[in-house]
DNA sequence: TAGTTCGCATAACAGCGTTCTTTTAGAAAA
DNA sequence: TTTTCTAAAAGAACGCTGTTATGCGAACTA
């Protein structure tokens, strides 16, 4: 059966395909944690993963295409920072814990926010299609929001306050990474927590009844 | 009168100096201006000068001299901006257009911006004095929320409110910057001008009773 | 088995920040 | 005025970068 044997072999071929993406957007992804945007260089890729740069541009395109995979890793990252939060206490704190879970997230992995919010690589602007899969991360943070409404048109207007808080802590968070808070007697997350609470306070019904 | 002529020779010498280096970085700045952070090379500048790279490098070290004067002048241009506002309304008021001043530079000078505030060029990150020269731009802000409280201990008080207001602020005009807001029905200015409310009503005293 | 296609490595190109070497213009000295 | 010296600038070079062209060898097709 000669095309059973083919079909084998283009599935085999395929697999290692895969397996081969893999291993270099994992090796990039380390070397981006380990060293920096600024040793995230085709060379460095190739030699890491121990291939030639061909190989990177047969299977991304380009720089941009093979940034774009890290970009969309690290929103998933994000994400599951975000889905690690409890939301068994009430929703105000839940909130707030969503916020220092973002934050925890971008200080922990600086390169990769930096990537994802900053334009630390010349070469890479994130598309619109990514700007949208990247938003879609912080979809937890709105339907918190939603859920402290009661009416039926709160879909969209939980957004717009998500996309308040969200700007609010991205911000901070910025500032943060480029050292600007660095010589102040409040530490980064205090106020960042007095900003939160302002926008709770006054962007959200009272919670104080809610579970 | 040979000393005369040698002191007058070393002043020329010395006025020549100053107009180059001004030279330089006005065309630096109209290079960033008009074609972006990416078009911001010691070989471009020089050749938009007119000279060798040499030059730049005798009279500012490397790029990132460079750019600190351009970083600079960047919070200088904030700082008119801050200055043109009327604060002939109330203070509250004062405090809005205030920000709203810094998002219209940001969004008017955003090649600017993103030096002062996103990492653009990889070979610059400000030093410490530049920060904190930079800070100093946002001076008028600082005095505008101290001015809202009457107590003496208000002066680090109103620094804080001003970083979180700054920060605030700067998120907004970060992810607009980064496309997240192209796709909302409401505008970006609006989101900023509702988390500005919220902020203004939960931090400050009431401004109703002031000029 | 002969021909073809495809994947990958090697080498190259243009441009980057930076530095080294060489030229040159102009003040100082004679 | 002519020579000498110095300081500044130009130009080439080095080791990077992203990207592309060339070439080779192995595996599928006929």
């Amino acid at each position: 059966m000669r095309t059973n044997r083919v079909k084998n072999f283009r599935a085999a071929q395929e697999q290692h395909q895969q397996n081969l993406r893999q291993g270099i957007l994992d090796d990039a992804s380390s070397l981006l944690m380990q060293e920096g945007a600024n040793a995230l260089t085709m060379r460095r890729i190739a030699e890491t993963v121990g291939c030639s740069t061909t190989v990177l541009y047969t299977m991304f395109g380009n720089k941009q295409g093979l940034i774009d995979e890290l970009y969309l890793r690290g929103f998933d990252m994000l994400q599951q920072y975000l889905e690690a939060v409890s939301h068994l206490g009430n929703l105000r704190n839940y909130i707030y814990a969503l916020c220092h879970a973002y934050r925890n997230f971008a200080m922990a992995n600086q390169t990769y926010y930096s990537i994802m919010f900053l334009k630390v690589i010349p070469e890479y602007t994130p598309d619109e299609t990514n700007l949208k899969l990247g938003q879609a991360s912080l979809k937890l943070l709105a339907q918190a929001i939603r859920d402290c409404f009661t009416g039926e048109e709160s879909e969209d207007k939980a957004w717009e306050i998500a996309r308040v808080i969200w700007a609010t802590v991205h911000g901070h968070v910025g500032l943060e990474m480029m050292n600007y808070f660095n010589y102040s007697d409040v530490s980064a997350p205090q106020i960042l927590e007095r900003a939160l609470q302002a926008l709770v306070n006054e962007l959200l019904p009272d919670l104080d009844n809610s579970q």
